[in-house]
DNA sequence: TTTATAGTTGGAATCGATTCCAAAAATGAA
DNA sequence: TTCATTTTTGGAATCGATTCCAACTATAAA
């Protein structure tokens, strides 16, 4: 397969020069006569050396690696954006990502945890798939450690998180832009739950009402659990109040499958008869729904890319969340009422 | 940060032991007295010793690390199930994997290639999103390189693909099985395009309904482009023939989408009136749809698994294609009409 | 007790780069 | 031409593991 591999001892001798100037050469160093490099560097195509990552490694002690220890990202479409977008800002920072997917199990993760401090990375980013508390072994410290789409309770490491309350807020307003003033909400879990997402889209929905002096009636809001089926039935539920809304919040895509079934069997249509928003911006449900849903999307390319920049960026030492905003994404779904 | 690092002499001396002896210790020498190994173990522990995988990577002249370089990960969801199979494969086997999205630019792929050659990764595995037809430049040829979900005409690597035939002739199959003789298919796309997954597909089809003796109907024969919207438009017209399908085969979930709409919206219920099967099995669609759709799956999990277990079986070498097949995921859109 | 054998152990050499220092070459000033 | 200074160069030492050989120790047999 591969024929013998070079090593820069070779280069020295055939180009006859010592191996510090061939290493120069490699690295840019100005201090040599352009004469020389050019030698060397025909030498180097001539004879397509390629230098030892592992040899450079150990004499630098960096390993221009950085570790990407995924919670599970099977169970989510997102995980892509975010491996992609960790993956740009690699690049441009000329690093490789090692990433693994610790699929759940803290067992794992510690595995993980432990080849990558083997091979030395130069920091970790720690991804979860959706926004939630995580608990880290103190061995995280011992390396610098950048959280997305999740964070400690002590708060030790910096984070990334999606901003749910101006998601929620934004989706609200968007439907009171275009005149709606019953609005109902289904939640995608039980705002007792501990995962965040529930509870700060609740809270966006409530301000933005607020602040339109558009009376929160209870009747309107209902949990969900994020699936298509309950949504359907709470959908119908919702349309046989004596007063049904004119636009449904869904905090979901997924759920907002569901209310678009539960609107077309009851013989309604989307958006003339009913408005809907979504949540996620699921490319798959969102685009494909009929009409195409209006959502808002989760920033998880931005999140990713935030990491891998803030680990490499030496001046910063906080271990502040920050908080990223959720942008609307306008399709077809919303009908103006004023107009 | 992380306090000093220490290294294998630092164990040696606080051991009173050679460094040979720690590295036996390490590498689990069955030469090497009970007595000495738990006292070399002992130090390790206390001073929470990490031998340095550089280092041992460039004495060893192995990197215990092997490239995946994707085409464009972003684009599917499939791109984690492919991930997460070959993630566990490099993990039995004890590697990790440098993961790089190369987002369908050649010349980042080229990049990409030499920064994992410069790292002596042991093989690369080069995955595309959906079955096709790629072509490598020479340079794959200096490291073991095998492809999933697509080939090279010249068949200079071991690839793996989905077996599409097999897949268009179970799902055909398992709705004869259910007693329908009138099967539509809606292909995902041009029987002329370079593509396989719609020849492979309607060959399937073909032959099932060859087998059953049932005559193909050319009205039932109808080409879509894998989305929802003109699906919806097929499927209306099909209804509206003289003799209408009792079933319909959407060779993708995102077609069934547009499919459970028409249906809907002509009042028909599935499977009650109309049976539909599906392919691809892309889980955000088909778990929510109601009713959840029956659907073949693509084995991407499988073909990431055996990708790294290929590369690095070293008895392996030939270039083969190996074909997986499609499994079918019974769910609820199938009517048995002999019940 | 001596000798042969098997079981342990220490440590120098090695992997392939970078780095640093001293030496050599080039340049400029007097 | 000489001397001082700057530029360029060669190569030994280094990073932290593994490997191998020689040396040492323990055990068994004679």
């Amino acid at each position: 397969m591969d024929s013998k591999r070079y090593t820069i001892q070779d280069i020295a001798r055939e180009a006859k020069v010592g191996v510090g100037t061939v290493s120069r050469v490699l690295n840019n160093d100005p201090n040599v006569k352009e004469a020389t490099r050019l030698k060397v560097k025909q030498v180097i195509k001539r004879l397509g050396y390629q230098p030892s990552f592992t040899a450079r490694s150990l004499r630098t002690q960096k390993s221009q690696t950085i570790g990407f220890i995924a919670d599970n990202v099977a169970t989510t479409p997102f995980a892509v954006n975010l491996i992609k977008g960790a993956q740009d800002a690699a690049r441009r920072h000329g690093k490789l990502l090692l990433i693994v997917d610790a699929g759940n199990d803290p067992q794992l993760r510690e595995r993980a945890l432990k080849s990558m401090l083997e091979r030395e990375v130069e920091g970790i980013v720690y991804a979860a798939m959706f926004h939630q508390e995580v608990v880290l072994s103190a061995e995280f410290r011992s390396v610098p450690t950048v959280l997305v789409d999740c964070y400690t309770r002590d708060k030790s490491h910096p984070s990334s998180v999606p901003d749910e309350v101006q998601g929620g807020k934004d989706a609200t307003e968007e439907l009171i832009k275009n005149k709606h003033k019953r609005i109902a909400i289904i939640l995608n879990s039980e705002l007792s739950s501990p995962h965040p997402a529930a509870k700060g889209r609740y809270q966006g929905y409530c301000e933005a009402l607020e602040e339109a002096n558009i009376e929160l009636d209870p009747k309107l809001v209902r949990t969900g659990d994020g699936d298509s089926a309950l949504s359907f039935k709470i959908t119908l539920e919702l349309m046989s109040l004596a007063k049904p809304p004119t636009a449904i919040f869904c905090c979901t895509d997924r759920m907002a499958m569901g209310t678009y079934d539960a609107l077309k069997s009851l013989g309604l249509s989307i958006p003339q008869d009913v408005s809907i928003i979504g949540f996620d911006n699921q490319e798959v449900i969102a685009e494909q729904l009929h009409p195409p849903l209006s959502t808002m999307a989760l920033p998880h390319e931005k999140m990713g890319r935030w990491s891998i920049d803030y680990l490499l960026d030496k001046s910063q030492t906080s271990t502040e969340q920050h908080v990223f905003p959720c942008p609307l994404i306008k399709r077809a779904s919303i009908k103006d009422l004023g107009a």
